[in-house]
DNA sequence: AGTTAGCACTCGGCACCCGGGAGTGCTAAC
DNA sequence: GTTAGCACTCCCGGGTGCCGAGTGCTAACT
């Protein structure tokens, strides 16, 4: 266990290296502890705390850098920070105004506000239900034999597909043939579509195997492609001064290893979660540090959402400020399915 | 005018240059040449090519590095390049196997081709039609008084918004609202709409005013956010080695004003357009170089497709690839539209 | 026993120099 | 008009020395 001297000046080397990124100096540390102490003796703690691992040093006589461990120590031992500034919700709300009611749409502009706001890349995978249910279909003559098959699921998602038929189809009759799978399938599952389609006569079953394939498609989607933004922001830090790192992190972010490393990480549970360095399985994420979590509606609809940038970032500010727009995203995603969010105010929302 | 053998050296200076990416020495020309000339010999002559201002050297003693009016002169008078070796046709078809058939794949999977064939960044604007055309419309009743408007575009492409009634409307009223306005709109562009919505009754005025705002909005676009792929394989280059270099391209390329620039710059007429740095408008773009053309059915729908580079590129080759995957778009497109096409055989197609 | 002042020491960073080598321009001869 | 020879320019890399920041250690102090 660490004593609290120790522990507060490892807190005061952490937040000031975060934001100078440069090594910390024992004798600034004494200046600024409350705790009126000399350098040397800050340099005894210092020494002890580089023993423990909480800190390292670039060379012999340089100032302390803080460790991947010591800013576990440091997320870990974090008080419950201050929430997001309430001139940055006027923003954010704001910023909200101007968008078409799109989810999609919505995803997208809440990435690039986390971006700006914490200044590093920000990622969200798209919303999805944890079972799609389709809401409408529609059946449209392209061309003789062909006909675009459109479906459009709860929460405003479409998807669609052409279907060749063997036999040449006129629109009256699709029409028609649309009009019995609404009322047949409207609002329902894909297991539910499956048992409803016993009772229908077979010569729906190609466009119900096509609706079948979609929404399977959709469930069991292993990952998504997220939706990535702010590069840009987070390569203006210093720590991508050589050109090498910045290549190396293009090449992470350029690829989708990253996204899927980001997914596998991100338990299930509960609240946000901190991914530091060498915490990551992937070798090539050393030296960069996640925050991401869940968002959505519990065993509805949900995706993930949150930051990434070099293991020295402000963790308190970030972590809220994902925190923030991860319940922005929920009630989003929850008017969307109709139900009232369990939390706050929601988001403006225009017509 | 340039003598003919000033033009073999700047020929042999500039392809070299392309390749190896240092300045040219005199004596490397000479041995190279066909012409059996010393070094000393095409010292002259790059004396004379520096005075006229096509190449440049870096220091007084250093060898010869074209300048953006060389680039350019050598671009003029490339000969007519061989086009795509019959290797890269099939690789190319190959992969276009593998999408399923719906035009923004194929617009993404077309860039990322020609991004890993040339090495360097390509983007494209999505297709768009010149003028939209109503395919058919559907309409989903969602909450009581909301309503979603599905409006399906000649190219199977799709748009929606949603309506809020100041009535409460059922489902049936709404399918048949849409059967009537499919019936009176099907086909028809947004200026005959207008036209045909007069003699329709007053009940379906707000239905046709969305409609109306939605397809001007596809038409007045001023630009689509086009699609951009190969960042990675464009940084890779020698030119990028300073980190400040590639952050600039970076910043240029996540801010959307570059690709303004691009279609900006994209004469509607004839054939690929090359772009070399400083005859770009932007100061941000000097250093690099576009090559662009349009592609699709005259006068139906289009886009631009393009890459863009370091100013030293292997233009013989990227023009041809640019050409040649600008030709297979046209063809996707005018599949699309229904039309066939002017030249050449297809790319294979699955349904 | 813990804390502090003092001091010698370490190390990174920067400026500077210097020599080698690549490649040129010039001139005189062919 | 072309070429060989030569002096010259300039880049580049390695080596050196200095400065300053910041430490570890030790001895004195509370």
């Amino acid at each position: 266990m660490l004593g609290t001297r120790a522990q507060a000046i490892l807190k005061i080397i952490i937040g000031e290296y975060i934001s100078r990124a440069a090594p910390v100096p024992s004798d600034f540390v004494a200046h600024r502890s409350g705790l009126n102490l000399s350098p040397a003796t800050v340099r005894s703690e210092m020494a002890y705390l580089e023993e423990e691992g909480l800190i390292t040093r670039r060379h012999i006589s340089s100032g302390g850098v803080p460790s991947d461990r010591g800013y576990r120590y440091y997320v870990d031992t974090l008080e419950e920070p201050r929430g997001v500034s309430a001139a940055e919700q006027r923003l954010i709300q704001h910023l909200f105004h101007q968008v078409e009611k799109r989810l999609e749409e919505w995803a997208q502009l809440t990435t690039s506000i986390l971006a700006r706001l914490t200044q590093n890349a920000a990622l969200i995978t798209p919303p999805r239900a944890i079972q799609s249910r389709l809401w409408h279909l529609d059946l449209v003559k392209m061309q003789e034999f062909l006909a675009l098959l459109i479906l459009v699921l709860r929460e405003t998602k479409m998807k669609r597909q052409l279907l060749a038929f063997d036999r040449a189809v006129s629109q009256e009759a699709l029409s028609q043939m649309a009009q019995q799978l609404n009322t047949a399938y409207g609002g329902l599952n894909s297991p539910q579509i499956a048992r409803a389609a016993r009772k229908l006569p077979a010569g729906e079953q190609q466009v119900t195997q096509a609706v079948l394939q979609i929404m399977k498609e959709e469930d069991t989607a292993r990952y998504v492609e997220p939706y990535l933004q702010g590069i840009r922001d987070m390569l203006d830090q210093p720590e991508f001064a050589q050109s090498q790192r910045m290549l190396d992190v293009i090449n992470l972010l350029e690829g989708g290893e990253l996204l899927r490393n980001a997914l596998s990480q991100a338990a299930p549970g509960e609240g946000v979660q901190v991914i530091i360095g060498e915490e990551n399985k992937e070798e090539s994420l050393r030296g960069l540090s996640l925050i991401i979590t869940h968002y959505g509606v519990p065993g509805v609809a949900g995706g993930i959402i949150g930051i990434i940038g070099p293991t020295r970032m402000h963790y308190g500010r970030n972590i809220s400020q994902v925190r923030y727009l991860s319940s922005v995203m929920s009630q989003l995603l929850s008017q969307f399915h109709g139900e009232t969010p369990p939390e706050s105010k929601a988001p403006p929302h225009r017509n």
